[in-house]
DNA sequence: CTCTATGCAAAGTTTTTGCACTCAA
DNA sequence: TTGAGTGCAAAAACTTTGCATAGAG
């Protein structure tokens, strides 16, 4: 499959550590520029952010989500759903029936590496 | 509901109706700037086009996905699922199984507006 | 005549890239 | 020592906005 690629050696560094720190710590879904201004005063810039946060993602350690038009980290790695307030714009995890994969069945595409379901609504608080 | 507000009355312009009629000839999920290439030499300013689709949207006329970073329209009103190639970058519409809705409840939104659900995988074209 | 829609260019956002320097291995 | 990782600023890509003018109702 991988035809004769040398993939790149990562290297341990403290920048990677920290924005990997920063966005665990997150119980809602930060953007980079979130993860960057967590790690103010500690010496990370945001295209540093932008790299391991790209960088996370490629290694499958961080999911992504795209909402208004930027990209959103996802610490929880299970399958699982989104419900996204128009209101105030917060997102959350929804739990998925296991039933679902199965009835998913994409009949547009060869293989599916990736299965995005988001709800958009209004919250109880912006209701 | 609404606090005593105006709603803007739309006018009927040359340029809205052209837009209108590009968007609807795609057969595709066609981005703003697809929309107004299609316009070319019709003199429609990209601006417009914007502005046109984004009233359109808010018209429920049209619905808009967004993907690798913009957002792109859909003459598709009935509800769906999309697949998307992240090879080609191609999208297309899915049959959303009737019974999924009920499915569906998701438990952290008072009202839901929208569902937007997503397969991203390999077409068999780029597979 | 009134006020929404338009065009153009400037500005705004988010994300990426070029390049010299740093530092992990 | 080597080259992946970093910081900064410039660039890119998409979308919005300011403002004078056009034109629908």
């Amino acid at each position: 499959m991988s035809e004769g690629e040398h993939e790149p050696k990562r290297r341990q560094t403290r920048q990677g550590r920290l924005v990997h720190e920063a966005v665990s710590r997150f119980d809602h879904h930060p953007t980079a520029k979130e993860v960057h201004q967590a790690l103010e005063g500690e010496g990370v810039g945001l295209a540093t952010v932008y790299r391991q946060l790209a960088r996370l993602v490629d290694d499958g350690m961080l999911g992504a989500v795209e909402h208004m038009g930027e990209t959103r980290y996802d610490t929880n790695l299970d399958p699982h759903a989104h419900a996204v307030c128009n209101g105030c714009g917060d997102i959350w995890d929804v739990p998925l029936p296991t039933i679902l994969p199965s009835m998913l069945t994409p009949k547009r595409l060869a293989t599916v590496e990736d299965v995005d379901l988001t709800f958009r609504g209004l919250c109880p608080a912006c209701a």
